[in-house]
DNA sequence: GGTAGGATGGGCT
DNA sequence: GCCCATCCTACCC
């Protein structure tokens, strides 16, 4: 399956809140192994604190500054790793957190890389499960997503996306800003629990 | 249905 | 030394 074209450079060279709207319902492909984007997360430069960037420039954080288009992949909690694609023009800081995926091709690799038996739901509905179910590691941290084998598609039949937007999970610091967003219904997202629209 | 606790290591103060 | 943009299991309704 081939998906549509890949997604441009310019698609990222924009504001983080309108990439990270514009990339539910698009197609992420790694190899063999590819999902919808159904739930993602705007990290913004600025006031918004709970942004890796909001440090500043650190040799970690260095992919946030530079041009968009690429992959920011780091390790959480010392076992999981969080796949970011970086937006704003270059020198500005900015990326998408992806949180979660519904598998539409490799569901069997995806399924061996997840270890046990799980619902088709489960294999990549959360930011850590999404990295495992697609392979993806820090050794991408830096690759470009306009080329390559870790590429953005557009989806074949794509047509209007309802979207719901909520606070973002699992942060303590400029927990307010309502930067999450989803497809609306969509059985494939992560924190049910926190799935209530309350904006749009 | 729900939640509490632990695994585990890099980045930054 | 502390803080994490997480996930899974065990256990309790």
């Amino acid at each position: 399956m081939l998906f549509g074209r890949i997604l441009p450079r310019s698609f990222y060279a924009r504001s983080t809140v309108e990439v990270a709207r514009g990339l539910l319902g698009k197609v992420l492909v790694h190899g063999p192994t590819a999902g919808i984007i159904v739930e993602t997360e705007a990290y913004l430069g600025g006031e918004d604190l709970a942004a890796h960037s909001a440090r500043g420039l650190t040799q970690r954080t260095r992919v946030i500054f530079g041009p968009p288009g690429h992959a920011y992949v780091y390790l959480i909690y010392g076992m999981y790793e969080c796949l970011n694609l970086v937006a704003e023009r270059d020198g500005r800081p900015g990326c998408v957190l992806i949180r979660a995926l519904q598998p539409v091709s490799g569901v069997d690799l995806m399924r061996a890389r997840r270890g046990a038996t799980r619902k088709l739901e489960q294999l990549a509905n959360g930011p850590g499960k999404l990295t495992l179910a697609l392979g993806i590691t820090r050794a991408h941290n830096g690759a470009d997503v306009t080329r390559g084998a870790l590429v953005v598609r557009q989806a074949p039949g794509a047509g209007e996306i309802e979207i719901a937007v909520t606070q973002r999970i699992g942060i303590t610091r400029s927990p307010e800003l309502p930067l999450r967003f989803l497809m609306a219904g969509n059985g494939f997202l992560s924190a049910r629990r926190y799935n209530e629209p309350s904006l749009k």
